[in-house]
DNA sequence: CTGAAAGCGCTTACAG
DNA sequence: CTGAAAGCGCTTACAG
């Protein structure tokens, strides 16, 4: 609350309210010498220019974009988790070409958060309930959905999950491997889950929809080589418990290639192949996917896939600033290839 | 935009604009069936609740909080500096316990990010120069500074880096190390800086204050075990420089020791040390400064310490949450001890 | 518990 | 280029 408003230094500058008004906003609409006059003024009375909510109630622009967390996270959440903080940086990115805030809106808040909000349109992170949607569509703000393609109406941006994981199986099938295991996402807290060789995959095999696109773009490149997904083991975990390795290594003693849907967890696949003593890549190739500094550095370098995190991002809120008819972006991911990965010995 | 306003919802409901207003806004004054019969207007028309901009002007929270980026960065680079963060999820895990948003304000904007931000409060995040300090405390809003102390009138959190610096170097010493190289922050663009042993280093051989109280918390250290700091070779480089390590490896050939002000610097020594087959930590100990995932993964596991950032940041929101008098924090940083540091062999 | 009225601080046509 | 006036959409005492 500045004490000092805009009538006070009008009324020390001899000036009208909307004169003192353009000096802030439209000063080339002002005489220098008058402009001059209202700016000393300012300065003499500490007056900081228009006040924010008041210049808001008439024009309108928060000047700032919403970035929805995923279901249930908080703002820490979605500041901690290394690959939606890629995305987030590609919507910073395009944030700093338009001169925006960007601010971070927790789920939690649920439809409080959307109703709101100071901002001019809204980033869905990752979208579980369309209820959300309803209602920032009701805000009539622009907004675009990440992730998931709710139809027609919506601005979405989307990465091809299933070329992704298509390119990820495809790599090791052309480096002869045949015996696979797969370490695949559970979404929610909860124990490791096995999923032996021999028995078809339930739907919910892999956790979000995008997961489950990695596995079947799993299936398909398996199945150009005459195998099935069922008879590859399969355990489903969190992408950080520490134990879905181990029980992974424990249920394919013979696999000599392992299909991680998260980066984190084809880390953690590296650190107990160390532990077991399996080289990898000699013995053993593992493929992530998403790519995280992490993935650079750990022992040996993770071959993965770019899930293109940042651009997604970027992309996203470009469509969100240019305001325009709905858009439906579909980007294709990348194999990157580095250490972990080598032909079958054996 | 939305067309409908409270007093469309109020007419339908055969109300007061000031009645309709009560039913979204302290809903207990409002007899529930009178409320009901808002409400079912309200739905009818599709009235999502009042517009953000109106009720601000009147009631003024704009429940959210923000942090402005260190000189010079935009959102984006806010967003990529794993350390920074660390340091905005601490802020974020105080805004989740608020239920505030966190709003992101690029430095780039300058004062007019200040001004026109929709916030309650201000973190800075890394200050270079006071004018901002001053323009935000002319807003009268509450904020805080980190990693500099300007004075009693404002708060601030600050870690003791000089503590730090102390703990890391004491660390290699009780080790049996004597002979040291520090690799040192370079925080502007720029070629990687060779000092060299025998000669008095001057004020900028370290970035910011911060990194200059690293330096002296190295001094000290090495001073009880009656070394001087100008007998090591520094090499002073951008943490991201590709080259620093190697020029370090060049000038201290006889280094069994290196400190690190930075994770990034630190882990890149351990890279080029495997490239020039150098065992860490049976020929050679790295320490660095602040903790990421990376220090964790990377081979071998990085001794370091642990700069408090998440600490940090969350301390410094809650204090803007509270609104209090100045407060003027310090936090003592810690080493973790990891798999980089060995006694010294020969 | 409800309604009529004032006003939050500014911007923006509009007339000059 | 400047000033007087209306009004952005809501909230909040206040009187009932």
């Amino acid at each position: 609350m500045p004490l000092v408003k805009l009538i006070d230094v009008a009324k020390a500058a001899g000036v009208s309210r909307g004169t003192a008004s353009n000096v802030f906003n439209n000063p080339d609409l002002v005489r220098p010498q008058l402009r001059e006059k209202v700016e000393a003024a300012a300065r003499a009375l500490g007056y900081l220019g228009p006040d924010p909510k008041a210049r808001l109630l008439r024009s309108g622009k928060f000047n700032a974009i919403g970035v929805v967390s995923p279901a249930d996270w908080g703002v820490a959440d979605s500041l901690a988790n290394p690959v939606y903080g890629k995305f987030l940086r590609g919507v910073g990115e395009a944030c700093d070409a338009a001169g925006a805030n960007l601010v971070i809106v927790p789920d939690k808040t649920r439809s409080a958060g959307i109703r709101t909000s100071l901002v001019d349109g809204f980033i869905f992170g990752r979208l579980e309930h369309l209820d959300q949607l309803r209602m920032a569509k009701m805000r009539r703000l622009p907004m675009v959905v990440v992730d998931v393609d709710p139809g027609p109406e919506f601005s979405s941006v989307r990465v091809d999950a299933r070329a992704g994981g298509y390119a990820a199986a495809r790599h090791l099938l052309d480096l002869g491997h045949r015996r696979f295991a797969v370490l695949s996402f559970l979404r929610h807290a909860g124990p490791p889950r096995l999923l032996p060789a021999g028995q078809p995959r339930p739907p919910d095999a892999a956790g979000m929809p995008t997961d489950q696109e990695k596995l079947q773009g799993y299936a398909e490149a398996l199945a150009e080589a005459g195998l099935s997904i069922d008879d590859v083991p399969m355990v489903q975990a969190p992408p950080d418990d520490p134990s879905a390795a181990a029980m992974l290594f424990d249920a394919a003693p013979e696999a000599t290639a392992i299909l991680s849907m998260s980066v984190m967890q084809a880390i953690s696949v590296l650190t107990e192949a160390r532990r077991r003593n399996i080289k990898v890549p000699a013995q053993l190739s593992v493929v992530g996917y998403n790519d995280i500094t992490d993935a650079k550095h750990c022992s040996p370098p993770l071959t993965t896939i770019d899930g293109l995190n940042v651009e997604k991002g970027r992309l996203a809120a470009e469509i969100v600033f240019a305001k325009g008819s709905p858009r439906r972006e579909v980007l294709s991911p990348r194999l990157i290839i580095r250490a972990s990965t080598a032909p079958v010995s054996r």
